[in-house]
Formats: structure tokens, C-alpha cells, sequence
DNA sequence: TAAAATTATGAAAGCGCTTTCAAATACAAT
DNA sequence: ATTGTATTTGAAAGCGCTTTCATAATTTTA
């Protein structure tokens, strides 16, 4: 294991019998240097484990090697398996991805985002979140920046994202064809793009196969499991009819389900639910949800490739990440 | 926001007519500096928006102001609630956290913690892991290191974790009381303490109430979703009846669940489950989990103000962190 | 073989801050 | 007023590295 550094570049270079800018020069592959020497320098290094000081070759260099993450909440599935994408691409590169909590809320994030440009990233990735355009485009002009999860006009180039809307007509689509007619919808917080986007996706199946989408039918939750439970009760207090729910996300789709069992709904015999993002917990669920998978983990891994190449000067656009319904046991033709 | 930083100390020095070291003094608040003075680089800080530049502090100063958190793999819902606590104790600290994620492998661990040491942590919290006593202690040396969530000999000064085989016994004396005589239990990988830690509380409570163990009814999983379900599967094949189990994590419940709707067993009616941990989502199981409740984020909580003591040179002591047995739909009176 | 054109290398100047040291100023005591 | 003590303050020396610049060594060309 390490031992705290304390062996410096000088060191190396004296044991070496060369300069420390010699030293540097082998470490970093920035000039060709002697044979001899190289080999010297190396046996060194390798004979005293010597580990660079980040902090001063950062200072001295002015890059911190470092890229900011941005999550809003760790501990929620979706984000933290972009995380893991995100981590997984920065692994075999010389690049360390620091974390944020922004918490879903604004003060908290700009705050993250500050802490995380004191400490001089490269590079940032924001994954979901409140920032406005105009801050995005402020902080654009100092460091490369993407976003993940959310699609800003103006910024795709930098935006790595699915089609909200799409993959929500998806959802929906299949419950229509499973013949349900009247089906509620559990959004996520309206503030939220995504939220908007998916109600939006949801209108739009519905108008396209003729069904007057009943406003009655769709209820605003926060993205959050309980606001599934408290969504339903509401449904079913209206006493409207309905066959079928779509909810924005798996969290919400899981507090639906737990709803319905307290009041001794069966899924799917009485009532198809699906829900959204295709958390691994979703095949879980009993019965097994059926949900729109999002890529996430690639959604991580695309984000992470798009900021090391504006980071090499490298131009590429984000890639098209294609949702996909995954059919489970939640949902069945309506009788 | 931000922008990056270019206006360094000696600006402020000099549009305040004091001297660099002035200036640090007073953003330091190192020794008293004469009001006037103070005032006068106060004002030029803000009216700069002065963002001192974290690497040239370290380097100066010896400290990073980093704490290390090493975690087996973010998605988690137990570590990422230990994380979420550990993050709101360092949140109106100087310190902030760095994560790493060890992914339950050992090499990738040292690994992890070798890039953490690399950036100069001024402390180390070390969730789970393999690390054995001998590394621990080496790091230990070099910076103060609590480990959360497991307890290792001769070191429990720095592990902050709650007591498995009691929690255990709780969880198995609960089944017991409930007049189950034939329980199985769903173990977490053997090669982990705590998975023998809990079998060990399973045991223990039978063994109390005078119930031989019957190996048989005792099968090893990795703690994963998915391994609850294979384990349900080989005890059916057993055709050993039994009418409880006991998951040494809620995942693995999770997983024992679904096999068990798969066969058509009822849960509560026909077996009762148990779980380990109390994740968020356990509530939400259908039907909700009976399960131990770990304080996950008391346990980063308790974390963070380990270390933060120790960096500060006082003396604590863990705090004794209680866990306690949360009993939802999923167990019933054995008929 | 001498002169010109290339390299490989070391010295030294930072990067932006903290902190020691000593000088300067203030205050108290005689 | 004078000496002594305590406080503020600035100059300067690092922290460990990168990188420019100039020199020394090497190769090429005439």
C-alpha cells in the first residue's frame, strides 16, 4: 500500500543522477529523453514507489486532472447507474471523476457546482437538474460541460439524452394496444422538464389513437416513491373509472403497486401499471414491472466520452441512445 | 457563478493595499489582523469574488481538506445512505468528500484507495471492503481511516458499525416467536464477515430456543437480487419443508420474493420472509418487508464525526448505533 | 574537418498559496 | 522620556511539480 509521499521528484532525480526536469519529462512522456536515463528514472521510481503529488503538478500544469460529477441524489437508482457509466469510462483514463450532491434543489446545486470549480475541474458533468440556461451557458464558457438526462435548447451538442416524449408514447402506446382506453397518469414534478416531456409523450398516444386525454386522469407526484401511493388514492377517490396507470418513473410505479395492494387491486388482472427508466429493481417488483428502459449506464459512459474529447479538442456529437419498452408481467389485455 | 479563477491573493494584496501574507491571515483567520485591514481585504474579496485556488492551499498548507469515502459500489441503496450521511456531516464542514468505488473487488479496492492517497486525502472512511487487518493498518499510519459497516479486531477505536449477530438474532428470535420451527436462511457471501456475522445471530437464536440448525436450510448468496431467487429455488429442490426464511439483506428478500410468486407461494400465508437492512424500498416490497433496520445514515453520520475528531486531535469513541427490528406484513403467525 | 542545424539536458522561473522570521509598530511599565 | 514587552505586518522562503530558456552534446551538411 501507499505511504504517505514524501519521496519528491528531486529525490528521484538525484538517485537517478539526472535533473528533476528530466524526471518529469519520462513521467509525463512530454520529450524524448536518453535511453539510458529513461530506464534510470524509471528503476527509480518503481525502487521508491514514488506517487506525484497531485496538488503540485496540478498547480504547476493547471490542470487538475479532475472532472466534476453533478448527481442530484445519491441513492437514486437512475442517477447512480449513470454514475457508475461515468466512472466505469473514467477508470482507464488519467482523468478521477469528484462527486456532487445537488440534492434537487437549486441553491444546493449551484453550491456543489462552485465547490467543484474551486477545486478546478477540467471538466463537468450535470446530470438532471435545475440550472438555467443562462447559467449553463456561463459555466459552459469556463470549463467543457455536459449535461445528462436533460436536453437544454440551444446546448444539444452537449446534451446526452433520450427522447422523453418517445419513449413515453412508447409506454403508452403499449397500453393502448392492450386495449385499455382510460388510463391514468402519474407525472413527475411539472417543474421538471423530463416530467413535462412524458406527460407530453403520454397526450400524444392517446390523442393519436383517438382517446380525449381526461386532465381528471393525470396526477402530479415529485418522482417519488410515496407520491405513487399518494397519486392513486387520489385516483381512486375521484371514482373515475380508469384500467390502466403510467407512471413517469419505476419509483413512482412502485408506491401505485403498493397502493393498489392495500386496497386489494390485483396487477395486472384488475389493473396494468407501467412505469419508467427500468430500474434493475423494476424485474423485481412483484409482479415484474413493465417499464422503459433507459440506458443509463451508457447514458454514463456516453457523457463521460463526449467531455474527454471536447477536453482533447476532439469534436463528436453525443449518440442517439435509444429507449426500449421492456414488456413484463404488470401489464395485461384489457378485458 | 463562478468564473475560473485568475485573480489570486496578491491582487487582493495589492488592490488593498496590504501584503499577500496579510491577506492569507485574514482569510485564514490564522492571527488578528487590525480591523481596518480587514475590512479593506474583506471588501476586495467580495468585490473580486476572490476563489482561493484549492491546489496551491494543499500545497502550501500540507492538507487537502479531502476526506477519501470508499464505497463497494454506488447504486447501492445501504452505501449510498451511508454516503448520504457522510455527505451531510461534511456539508457545513471545510472538508469535503471524494468517492471511489471499490466494486466489491478486492484489487480495485487498493486500487481506489491508492488514487485517494495519490490525491492526498486528509482522512479515509473505508465502507465494507476486503481490506485485510494488515493493509488496514498500514494505512491507518498514514492517515486516519474509520471503517464503516464492519468491524475489525483490534481496530474497533475506527469502526463505526452496528452488531450483526445480535441484529440477526433479533430478526430470527422475531420468526421464532412467531412459532416457526423450520426457518432458512439466505446468507451473503461467506467471504464477508458480516454475512457470517448474521448467520451466526441466525444460529445463535435457534440453537437458543431449541431448534437444532439444520445446515440444509441454510444457503450461501452474494447479497445481489438475484441470488435470493437462485436460493429460493435450491430450497424447493430440497423438498425439506420450512416455513420462514431469513435473507441476510433485503435485496436478496427482494429476489426470494419474486421466486416465491413465481411458485405460487404466498407471502405472508403460506411463508414468512425476513430481511436485512431496511432500505427504503423494503417498505414498498409486496407485501411490505418485514426486516432489521440499520441506521445507514446514521452510520455515515457517525462517520464523519469519527474522522473529523480525529483530524481535529480529539478523542471519541464510535457511538453505539442501535439497530432494531421493523416488523411490516411479510411474517406471520405460523399456522 | 569546420560550420550549421538538431537534439537532449539542466537551471531557473514560476504556479498561488502558507508560514516562518524578522522588522516595525504599538502599548505598558518604570 | 526611556526601556521593555507584546502585537501587527511584510519579505521571503518554501510546497512539489511543469515548462521555458539557454547551454551542452550530438548529428548533419558542406
Amino acid at each position: 500500500m501507499t505511504t504517505k509521499d514524501n519521496v519528491t521528484i528531486s529525490d528521484i532525480a538525484q538517485k537517478a543522477g539526472v535533473s528533476a526536469s528530466t524526471v518529469s519529462r519520462v513521467l509525463r512522456g512530454t520529450t524524448k529523453v536518453a535511453e539510458a536515463k529513461r530506464e534510470a528514472v524509471l528503476g527509480v521510481v518503481a525502487e521508491l514507489n514514488y506517487q506525484p503529488n497531485v496538488f503540485a503538478q496540478s498547480l504547476a500544469s493547471g490542470q487538475s486532472m479532475a472532472i466534476g460529477v453533478l448527481t442530484q441524489n445519491f441513492g437514486s437508482p437512475f442517477y447512480d447507474a449513470i454514475i457508475q457509466g461515468v466512472v466505469r469510462a473514467l477508470n482507464r483514463t488519467d482523468y478521477f471523476p469528484i462527486f456532487a450532491d445537488g440534492q434537487w434543489q437549486p441553491d444546493t446545486e449551484i453550491e456543489a457546482i462552485r465547490t467543484m470549480m474551486r477545486r478546478q475541474v477540467d471538466g463537468l458533468i450535470v446530470l438532471g437538474g435545475f440550472l438555467m440556461v443562462e447559467e449553463i451557458e456561463q459555466l459552459a464558457k469556463d470549463t467543457p460541460l455536459v449535461m445528462v438526462a436533460r436536453n437544454v435548447t440551444g446546448f444539444e451538442e452537449n446534451c446526452v439524452c433520450i427522447d422523453n416524449v418517445q419513449a413515453s408514447y412508447l409506454a403508452t402506446q403499449h397500453l393502448i394496444e392492450f386495449g385499455h382506453r382510460s388510463i391514468a397518469h402519474i407525472s413527475g414534478r411539472l417543474d421538471h422538464p423530463d416530467a413535462r416531456d412524458r406527460r407530453q409523450g403520454y397526450i400524444l398516444a392517446l390523442e393519436e389513437a383517438g382517446i380525449e386525454p381526461n386532465p381528471e386522469l393525470i396526477i402530479e407526484g415529485n418522482f417519488r416513491r410515496q407520491s405513487g401511493v399518494l397519486a392513486v388514492e387520489m385516483l381512486l377517490l375521484k371514482r373515475i373509472p380508469f384500467s390502466a396507470i403510467f407512471a413517469a418513473n419505476d419509483q413512482m410505479a412502485y408506491g401505485a403497486r403498493l397502493a393498489l395492494y392495500r386496497r386489494g387491486i390485483r396487477v395486472p388482472e384488475d389493473l396494468s401499471l407501467v412505469g419508467f427508466d427500468d430500474e434493475p429493481a423494476a424485474a423485481f417488483m412483484i409482479p415484474p414491472l413493465t417499464t422503459v428502459r433507459q440506458p443509463s449506464i451508457e447514458l454514463g459512459l456516453e457523457a463521460a466520452r463526449i467531455i474527454l474529447a471536447r477536453l482533447a479538442g476532439e469534436a463528436t456529437s453525443p449518440a442517439n441512445l435509444k429507449v426500449e419498452l421492456v414488456v413484463r408481467e404488470s401489464t395485461a389485455i384489457h378485458r
